[in-house]
DNA sequence: TATAAAATCAGGGTTTACACCAAGCATAAT
DNA sequence: ATTATGCTTGGTGTAAACCCTGATTTTATA
């Protein structure tokens, strides 16, 4: 019997998804969390043989909850089941060691399929995703990421501030006002922004930083 | 009993919500749309007396939807299920006439509670919701919505096009390249969204845009 | 067929964005 | 002690953004 724990802030979503484990026999919830951190601590005490790993969480997100738990427990297998289809968030997550990949948006067979390939002690990722990965291949099979996806230099604390900012529609001058910073100080951050992003001005620095969920809205 | 029709574009989250609702006795699923067209279309043939219906959709979000469906059946009851959690939702929903209003975050006692609360005829909005309006009033109970989240003027089909451009990063002089257009033309759009939406610069017309989902990122 | 609304373009003006260059200062790493 | 990095500020110049007014043509609609 498989011993599952699932992991998603959305209290109703886990509700659903621990009906259909149990009424399928997929195996049998020992827990729910509401994030990555509180599945951590239930890793304490707790023997799950699967976890269901949302991306998007507050607290502690499934990156970040994934690393950690395999360190744990390099045995365990995680089934990542998130709305994100995205590229980055899919490799980041594959890198991170999960066993397999499936969306919201998949319907009930497939998300048994995944949960019976997987306890199999194979791996399962979602055509949907792997669709997208393939168009995205140049001639030598090297995976094209968007530019908005491509991993970006760190960004410094004060870059970090005035990126917020930027993100909350001030101008230049708006900010250099907020932080009692000159004009030149917060023109060279932008710089500094789009030169890190790759991004040729305020617009396309704003929707990279959104897109990459690098600020908050 | 109760007729229900779920309209989320996350099938399994649909599975889920059908299982709770079948196994609780709280009524039955007749059936499931993935966005706002299929369930338009669906009320054409079902007589559902209650829809469960999602925001953030494809092709037709919620909003539209509700106000489609209640124009064409003002008595039926809709419950909205929405992991947004924003006063400009709220309010536009509320306004387009739904019964009741419930986040995903929501355990399962309060789903059912929303639900035994709307087919008696009464309302239903969560304390979640309520909380962070009541946080947004001031002294004299005035709801504060931000300037972001007022009832904007109609766009007219080129400014939309215009403003597509715009969130997607595209200059001016890009914009106007591509729809064969003079750069003046182009500023005159922007110069007409920029009015309509009242906001000041570019960057803050494409955050409300995002903010409001007029367009697809 | 009036009339309004939408779409197109222009002139002329101020403000802001952005690039490139240069440099002082503090701090942390080697 | 030296080096590197981050934070700060300045100058100069061009391009783009943004404002206002005003105009013509097309399209939709009463």
């Amino acid at each position: 019997m498989n011993n599952i724990i699932v992991v998603d802030d959305h209290a109703l979503f886990r509700e659903g998804i621990k009906l259909l484990i149990e009424n399928e026999g997929l195996g049998k919830v020992i827990a729910e969390a509401e994030n990555g951190q509180i599945l951590l601590e239930m890793l304490e005490t707790l023997q799950p043989d699967l976890v269901i790993m949302d991306i998007e969480m507050p607290v502690m997100g499934g990156l970040e909850a994934t690393r950690k738990a395999l360190q744990l427990r390099p045995e365990l297998r995680i089934l990542v089941l998130t709305m994100l289809n995205d590229k980055a968030n899919y490799f980041e997550m594959t890198n991170a060691g999960v066993s397999g990949f499936v969306l919201k948006t998949a319907g009930k067979q497939e998300f048994e399929k995944a949960i019976n390939t997987i306890v199999r002690g194979e791996c399962y990722f979602s055509n949907d995703v792997l669709r997208q990965i393939i168009l995205n291949m140049d001639n030598n099979g090297e995976v094209i990421l968007n530019k908005a996806n491509r991993h970006h230099e760190k960004l410094t604390s004060r870059e970090e501030e005035v990126l917020q900012y930027f993100c909350e529609g001030l101008t230049v001058s708006e900010i250099a006002s907020k932080l009692f910073l000159s004009i030149k100080t917060v023109e060279s951050h932008r710089s500094a922004l789009l030169k890190k992003t790759n991004t040729k001005n305020t617009i396309n620095l704003v929707l990279y930083a959104i897109k990459n969920n690098m600020v908050s809205l």
